[in-house]
DNA sequence: TCCTTGTGATGCCCTTTGGGCATCAGTCCG
DNA sequence: CGGACTGATGCCCAAAGGGCATCACAAGGA
């Protein structure tokens, strides 16, 4: 044995040290410690010999701390209550009880599965904060093998990096959002093809190229070739703009269920874009115990 | 052995944690810590035993750490660094190197050799901060008894209380402060008899009775009852009424050594009340080792 | 004055345990 | 496919922390 590692002393010494210290008794320490007597004063005498100080002076009948163990006593309260705290919060931490969550999303899993699941995670392990922040697809999946966020709801419509684990959320074929007052409006469902003259409100092609070209093949399947009349982002605005009469967008039902008026949703009959959203994460099993706590979370329907 | 006193973990297992997981090397860290590389093992394996938590993912060829051990990592270098801190700071404490002492004095110290110490001993432990109050020698003989002050240059008239240390380091017989333009400022030396008519400035008698009454037993002597016009402190008042003209005052010709316009000293011939001034302290050897630093700057003459 | 009571310190022995050495087991690289 | 490197294990030993019994000393009461 005999190691030293920078440390003249043990944590046992300055907790004992801490118990006379207190008591001024070093029996009544030694018991309120759990520990013989003479344990306790060898103890002491090795602390004052390695910090060659007299930490407390004993008359035969009372002891008296000095001005040193004064110092002492005060410097070393509050590292043990830091020491001390350490095993409760570690292992919270390591149980997914306490910590801390980046986690990125798209408008889509906002306006569908992400509220659900915020609300229930805050509910079981209120230790943890999520921190949100709203990202496309792709710079979600640079922040993933960068390690920048624990995990992310987005749209998979891409080769996804390898290592990457990934639950599917939601799979709906998409519809498209309205003008209330707009022509086809009027019709209870529509096709592509329908949507040859309307002008249209998407995504930018950088934030999911691979799903705006599923898009862009749809139309061309249908013979359209549809007119981009802004690309927006984050999603909430390209609604927006939908509302303010410039355009229609796709939209799946689920995220159509509670519309502002002046806007409208009609399913698309045929040959439509179909929308993914899932979650992703990295690592099996998932590095950070908070993650799997939310991931849990996210399992339950 | 088997004692837990509070802390699953000893500080070894915190250090051999912190070193691995700057490092994220088994190896070189026990080489940096002195150790072979199987105890390090060991240590941290227990650590993480203790914890209930993972703190590093070895995966045969390379380690990294979870979110538990940067937590832990985050939360035991500033306790570490604080625990390092502690054998210097205390040694120092003991050793007289540092610390704080409160020290009192009265108007004659000040005037005599307090200067002196002060600049000595800031000179050689600038590490000691002295905090000086000014105070009566009732209210000092008080106050070292209680231990609110460590140390208290005052004058010795009555019977001191026991357990109390004490250095003379001045004994000098009074002459008198006058007022320039004084008809008595014209004669080198007086008595006190030649004080008979003069209005006589003096310190509460409160704040040394001892003292007041061996004045007062003086002036009876030499068959004078003088007239006190004021009773002031602190000293240096005391001197401001005498320039302003308002009576005579007591004082040494230590003191007397640098006086302000408008005021002159003149000694006294014959019987004189006589002023003795000491350091005192409680304790043989005083409990703080910067008293005793103190103590020894004063003793240097 | 002496004896009882209570304090912290010492002597002695034992058990625990942290550490070293030798070795294993798995992975990466050429 | 073998060499080189990683961290983990098995085994043993010596150090040292702890307990028990006892000591030395001080205070208080009969």
């Amino acid at each position: 044995m005999a190691r030293e590692y920078q440390f003249p002393f043990e944590l046992r010494h300055l907790v004992y040290f801490r118990e006379v210290a207190r008591r001024l008794h070093f029996r009544q320490a030694a018991e309120a410690l759990s520990v013989a007597q003479p344990a306790l004063s060898r103890s002491i005498a090795q602390l004052e010999e390695m910090l060659g100080a007299d930490l407390l002076n004993r008359t035969k009948r009372k002891v008296e701390i000095t001005p040193a163990g004064k110092a002492l006593l005060e410097r070393i309260e509050p590292l043990l209550r830091g020491l001390a705290a350490i095993p409760g919060d570690i292992r919270a931490l390591a149980g997914g009880q306490a910590g801390h969550l980046k986690v990125a999303f798209t408008g889509l899993a906002m306006a569908t599965e992400l509220p659900r699941i915020l609300r229930e995670f805050s509910r079981r392990y209120p230790g943890v904060r999520v921190e949100l922040n709203e990202s496309p697809t792709s710079v979600q999946l640079a922040a993933l093998q960068a390690g920048d966020i624990a995990c992310g709801f987005f749209h998979p419509d891409a080769t996804l990096p390898p290592g990457l684990q990934t639950r599917l959320l939601l799979r709906e074929k998409n519809g498209v959002l309205l003008p209330a007052d707009h022509p086809l409006a009027r019709k209870a469902a529509l096709t592509l093809r329908d949507l040859k003259a309307t002008p249209f409100v998407l995504f930018p092609r950088v934030n999911n190229p691979g799903f705006h070209d599923r898009i862009m093949a749809a139309f061309a399947g249908a013979g359209v070739s549809p007119r981009i009349a802004e690309e927006v982002w984050p999603r909430a605005n390209g609604v927006g703009l939908v509302r303010a009469g410039l355009g229609a967008t796709f939209m799946t039902p689920s995220e159509a269920k509670h519309l502002p008026p002046e806007i409208v949703f009609r399913p698309l009959r045929g040959p439509a874009p179909e929308s993914r959203l899932v979650l992703g994460w990295r690592g099996s099993p998932p590095p950070d115990p908070a993650l799997t706590s939310f991931l849990a979370v996210a399992a339950t329907k």
